[in-house]
Formats: structure tokens, C-alpha cells, sequence
DNA sequence: TATTGTTATACTCTATAACTATA
DNA sequence: TATAGTTATAGAGTATAACAATA
């Protein structure tokens, strides 16, 4: 469990310093990979997703919005609700984003059986189910 | 990727909460587990150990020592350094830490296969070793 | 000159509680 | 009453740069 902590923030690092020109925080990339991977979300979808608390989202989405990178659109069935949509922009580096994991997870992944990695996601699932 | 991250903040939370009652945060458990597996360590190898800077630690073994968890020895082969020496209480709360992440890993790894469990460390490995 | 660790600084992440608007 | 999201607040994690002491 120490070298799952070690292994999320060495890959995280990296991960930044990939993307540095982009100056995107974990948080940010995170926010907008899971959107650009589900689509439009509300905050509470988002939240239950990223496993952190609305208020916490909150930062992170005024970041992004003022950056251009998502619209927070009101969500007509529901007033008290917004729709979070990726801009053109947001989309384009969110694109970036998604390339640079699916990078770092070819590299690491290349050389390991599908069994092997078959193993780890019976691992996280099953340590996520505990948790 | 996506999921790695989710599960160590799943992780991390779930852990809190189990030693809720000793305050601690995972930068402080993390700590404390590494100097009981490890024995003394300068704050430089505590540092790559957990792969935080050296600056970040200062705050997290401040508080560890102020609470009596440990002490800064001044190390008399390089003056420049201390060794960081677990405290009789403070072994004894790292015992309750190692326990409850050990209790947590045999829940959730139980009844999962040892191939499984040799295809995560795999995973995260290899993780490890391209970031 | 280089390294060890701390200090100062700045920002981000995180959560809880109180709040507004809506359901 | 309950839920969606924000605001306010407070504490913790993170890194960089500058620094003092020592190697």
C-alpha cells in the first residue's frame, strides 16, 4: 500500500511535467480527462467520479472555466444544477491530457502480459471495494 | 491511471479513518511506517523513500516530534545530519499504523489470487520506473 | 564547491459547516 | 425536508529559492 502511494505520486509527477507547458494541476487533469471521457457531468457526478467533495471541485472548475477550458451551462431539467461542458479548447487539451496517460501507460505497460495487468485492476478494484 | 489515483484516495481515506483516533495523516503515517520498516533514516533517505522533498518533510517530522513520535539525532559521522529515531510511543503508534494497513490489504487482497496480486506489483513497478 | 536540512513563500488540495436556491 | 452547488474557513501537502552549517 506504501508503494501504491509512492507509484500514484511519482506517476503524477511525471505526468505534470509532461503537460508542464499546459500548467495543469493533477486536480485539473483529472477534472478533464473524466470529462472528456464521460462527457457532460454535473459537479456531484463529477465529485462521485473523482472521488473528492463538491467544494473541493469548486476551485478547480473556477480555474478551468476561467481559463476557457469548460462552460458550467445551467441544466434545465434540474435549476440547482449545472451541465460541465467542454469548450473547443478544453476538449483539444483535454486530448493532450488523455494522450500523455495512454503514453505513459504504453511505456510501462509494453513489456507486461495481459494477465499481469488483468491482476492489477482485480487489485485496485478489490482495494476500493474495502475502502 | 485514472483508477490508480482513485484508489489511493479511496485508500488513504479509509485509512484515515481507521486511525482516526491517533490524528494521524497519511504523510504522517507514511513516515512513521517507513522509519519502523526501515529503521533510522536520515531526512534525505526518508525523502526518497517516500518521494516528497526534503522541505516538505520539515512541517510532518516537526509535528511528529513535538507529539513525541520521535527525535532528530544529530548524527556523528556528518554533523550536517540527524537521524530520525522512532520514540518508544512513537514505534508503538507505528505498529497500530502498519497493523491497520496490513488488516485493510488482507481484506481486500484475501480472496484474490497470488498471480493476481504479482501481476499488480508488476503493474506498479513498471509504473514506477517510467515516471 | 557540493550537500544536508531548515526557513520563507506561494499555491493547491482537502474537508466541514453554513448558506442560497431549488426540488 | 432534502439536494445541488458555492462560500468561508482552516489545515495540510507540495515545491522552489535562499540560507546556514558542514563536507
Amino acid at each position: 500500500m506504501l508503494a501504491l502511494q509512492r507509484t500514484t505520486h511519482a506517476v503524477l509527477h511525471a505526468l505534470g511535467g509532461e503537460l508542464a507547458d499546459l500548467h495543469l494541476t493533477a486536480a485539473e487533469t483529472n477534472a478533464l480527462a473524466n470529462l472528456a471521457d464521460r462527457g457532460a457531468l454535473s459537479v456531484s457526478q463529477l465529485s462521485s467520479e473523482t472521488g473528492t467533495k463538491a467544494s473541493t471541485l469548486t476551485n478547480v472548475l473556477d480555474r478551468l472555466e476561467n481559463r476557457g477550458y469548460l462552460v458550467r451551462e445551467p441544466d434545465a431539467a434540474d435549476r440547482r444544477s449545472f451541465r460541465l461542458v467542454l469548450t473547443e479548447s478544453g476538449a483539444t487539451v483535454a486530448a493532450r491530457a488523455r494522450e500523455a496517460i495512454t503514453d505513459l501507460e504504453d511505456r510501462a505497460l509494453g513489456s507486461l502480459s495481459p494477465t499481469q495487468i488483468a491482476g492489477f485492476h482485480a487489485v485496485i478494484t478489490a482495494l476500493r471495494e474495502v475502502s
